[in-house]
DNA sequence: CTTAAAAACCCTGAATTCAGGGAGTTTTTC
DNA sequence: GAAAAACTCCCTGAATTCAGGGTTTTTAAG
C-alpha cells in the first residue's frame, strides 16, 4: 500500500487552482483533499478536520482577507506537520524573505513548469525545501540589497522629514510643521539624500514610497 | 458536422494555462490550436500558420515583453476574424477602459469559476462580447472617475519624461536622453504639474509610482 | 562621567525647480 | 479643410533645492 499525501489549496484564483488540480490528478499518491479560496477558510477547515492528517498546504501570497504570509505563520502555530508550499506571481525579494524566516517550505512562481511543480512538491513531501535557483538568486539580491540600503538606519526626525518630504511639502512647511528652522529641514534633506544615495527630491519619495512611510 | 472553434492561449503562468487547457479540453468544439507566453510569439504564430483561421485569443494582460494590450491593438489591425478574451488579475479601471476601446471581445478575472469562463467563450464566438457585472461595474466607475479626477489623460510623450523625472533624472538629463531643448522639459514639467494637480518632484513622483509608470 | 550619536541650527553660492507668460510646427480629430 | 490637441522651443524672475562647509545642545550608551 502506497503512502498518499493530502493537499489543501488555497489561492482566489479559480483557474488557476483547476490547473493545479488538472496536474495533481494523475498523480495516485497526491490527493487534493479541499481547496478554498482565502487564508481564513484554511484555517477554519483544519479545526473542524482535525483527525485528518494534512501533508501540504499550496497558497498563493495574495488573497482577500488573510493572505498567504499570515496564512503560514498560523498554521506553523497552530498545526503540526503540515509543510508549505507557496506559489505566486509576484517575485518581490523582501516578501519571500519573510517567508522564508516564517518556515515556509517552498517557493514557485507561477509560470513554473508541471515538471518543476511536482519535483518541489515531492521534495518538500519528503522533508526538504524547495526554492528554485531563480528564487535563490532573487532572495541573494535582496539579503544583500538590505545588507547595502537598510544599513541606513533612519532616526525618528529623518523618518518625520522624509515623509513630509514625500507629501510634497517644502522645506519652510515642514520647519513651520515640526517648529524647526528651515536650515534644520535643509540639512535633514541633505543628510537623508547622502544617507539614502538619491539625487533629489524624487529619488526620497520613490524611497519613501517604496519603503511604505506614507 | 459541428463547428469546431481555434483558440490561441497567451500567458506566462503556465499553470494558470494548464487550468484553461483542462477546463476547454472537455468541451468538444473548442480546440486549442497553440499557446505562447508572451505577444510576439502569437503574432509570430499567426503570420506562419495564415491558413489556418484562428477564431479566439485569450490572453493576460500582464506579459513580459509584449502584453495583452499591445498585442490586440496588433492583431485586431493585421488579422481578421480573431475575437480577444482578456483574462487578468488586476482589475484596474483605467487598463480595462484602454482595453475596451481598443475593441477587446471580453474581459474575465482570473477568479472566475468555469461556468463564467465557459458562458463568456461562447458568447464572444457567437458575436457577442463579454464582460461581466463585476467589471462592468468597475468600468462605470472608472468613466466616472475619469470624468472627475483623471480627466487629466497624459499623452506619451508626458508620460517619458514623467517616468524620467520620477527616476531622478534632471531636466538637463532629460533633455539630452529625448534629444530635446531643456525649454522643452520644463515645459512638460510644469504642465504635469498642473494637470496632475501636484506641487513639485514629489507630487510627479508619487503620481507616477501610484499608476505604476516605472 | 565621558563619548558618541542624534537633533537642531547657521552660512554661502551654484544649480535647479517653479510659475507665468508666448509662439511656431506637426499631428489628430472632427 | 478647419479646429483641436500634441509637441516643440523660448523668456523672465522668484523660490527652492542642492552641495559644501560649519556650531551647539540634547540624548543615549558605555
Amino acid at each position: 500500500m502506497k503512502t498518499v499525501y493530502n493537499i489543501i489549496i488555497a489561492d482566489d484564483h479559480k483557474m488557476f487552482v483547476d490547473g493545479l488540480r488538472s496536474i495533481l490528478e494523475h498523480e495516485d499518491d497526491l490527493n487534493i483533499v479541499h481547496t478554498t479560496s482565502n487564508g481564513e477558510e484554511v484555517l477554519k477547515y483544519l479545526k473542524i478536520n482535525q483527525n485528518e492528517q494534512i501533508d501540504l498546504l499550496i497558497t498563493d501570497i495574495n488573497m482577500p482577507g488573510m493572505d498567504g504570509i499570515a496564512l503560514n505563520k498560523n498554521i506553523k502555530k497552530e498545526f503540526f506537520g503540515i509543510k508549505t508550499l507557496v506559489i505566486s506571481m509576484l517575485e518581490d525579494g523582501a516578501k519571500i524573505k519573510t517567508l522564508t524566516e516564517n518556515e515556509v517550505n517552498g517557493y514557485l512562481s507561477k509560470n513554473a513548469e508541471q515538471k518543476e511543480l511536482l519535483k518541489a512538491i515531492r521534495q518538500i513531501l519528503a522533508g526538504e525545501n524547495y526554492f528554485s535557483t531563480h528564487i535563490q538568486s532573487i532572495l541573494v539580491q535582496a539579503m544583500t540589497n538590505s545588507r547595502k540600503t537598510s544599513e541606513v538606519r533612519l532616526t525618528q526626525r529623518e523618518k518625520e522629514v522624509l515623509q513630509l518630504i514625500a507629501k510634497e511639502h517644502t522645506t519652510q512647511e515642514i520647519a513651520d510643521i515640526l517648529f524647526l528652522s528651515k536650515h534644520t529641514i535643509e540639512s535633514y534633506r541633505k543628510n537623508l539624500i547622502n544617507k539614502l544615495e538619491v539625487r533629489n527630491l524624487a529619488g526620497l519619495t520613490r524611497y519613501a514610497i517604496e519603503h511604505k512611510m506614507i
